[in-house]
DNA sequence: CCAGCATTTTGACACTGTCAAGATTGATTG
DNA sequence: CAATCAATCTTGACAGTGTCAAAATGCTGG
């Protein structure tokens, strides 16, 4: 095999290698810069430098290539929520600091942020297994950290599934309202939110 | 004028009457029924009867007509404001129905309340001038109910404006992780919503 | 060297939003 | 009454989309 060939080879686009994972990164930085709606298959197989129908071969349909990069957040946002238990903190500061990060996950990675929570895939329950797997795991997880922040006398409320319902509910709300520019400065969200921490408190007389 | 010259007058598409407001409804019930993002120009032509273009001398674009969707919206929740502060209850009893209230709008008509507060008009700041100003009177609206319960010692807070951004983002986070399918069992909803009153409740020590 | 397999491409189709130009109609004049 | 005008609606056209079926390409084991 001659030097031709292999740079041949590596010009060419058959055999590319490892077209899948290449595909996910470029979806998810284009996704990124130009929001989940801009996003087309033709316009990513033109970025990576390959036919329009090649990514068939990886994903059922669009929507399947949609959840393995939201299935990539959630492995993200795992790897951020064992650095926080890893952490020697008072557990208040822990909590805190679980609140603080994830309105600024959300805020960060919007699109991204979308994708994990949002109706683009939940909604027409479109959901891969492998997305399915990991986004259980992920809500299973943030319950019982919430759970164990009240067993210990921390978080407020009677019953401990609800409060972290709830508490959830807060923080995607917050984030939501935020990224969906309903409202409009995003520098305000962890004031916002930080106003909100006293209210899931056991509050000490 | 004959009776024929009536008749086919009234079968004949063009100047139809009121086309304006016989596609915003129409629209609706098309995204009630099957989603936003099933709602096309060339469908919704088609059923009301009239070429793919039309829409097109009253609205200026898709996006025209979403606002015009929402801004119903926000003039029906604005109603719904109206009757709940024409009641004669205690103000506990007010609030209260006030959050039921917004679960209850949010889940009954999830398409349109996707419209009034989604990405799918904000994000992209393309708003209506029409939109912009009832949707800004609303939320003003909702931030004095809010800033009134505070007032009068019911509601909890340091800064009212922010207890107001909290309180909302509680709401639609709720909501919007049951209207977007992240949350199953929409039924739950009002129950789950109502073990968060207290937390925004000053407690009566 | 060749058969078979994984991988990628080409062609095609139906669908979308939207623009420019033309057709139709009711109302308003002279 | 007839002619004009403006409002309203339609036709034709274009670029863009997701996706399927069939073909082409390149690697690898026999």
């Amino acid at each position: 095999m001659t030097l031709d060939t292999v740079l041949i080879k590596r010009n060419s686009n058959y055999h590319h290698g490892n077209l899948r994972q290449t595909l996910v990164s470029a979806a998810t930085n284009m996704i990124a810069e130009n929001g989940i709606e801009s996003l087309s298959l033709r316009k990513l197989a033109e970025k990576v430098g390959v036919s329009r129908t090649a990514a068939y071969h990886y994903f059922q349909d669009k929507n399947d290539l949609l959840c393995a990069i939201a299935a990539n957040g959630f492995r993200r946002w795992q790897q951020s929520l064992d650095q926080l238990n890893a952490n020697q903190l008072p557990e208040r500061d822990k909590f805190e600091q679980y609140i603080l990060g994830y309105i600024s996950f959300a805020t960060h990675n919007p699109e991204e942020y979308e994708l994990m929570f949002g109706r683009c895939i939940w909604k027409q329950s479109k959901c891969t297994p492998e997305l399915q797997d990991i986004s259980h795991t992920t809500f299973q997880r943030q319950v019982e950290m919430i759970e164990y922040w009240q067993s210990i006398g921390l978080v407020n409320g009677d019953s401990p599934l609800k409060m972290a319902q709830v508490i959830w509910g807060t923080l995607h709300g917050i984030a939501k309202l935020f990224i969906d520019g309903v409202y409009a400065d995003v520098g305000r969200a962890e004031e916002i939110v930080i106003s909100a921490l006293p209210m899931f408190l056991v509050s000490k007389v």
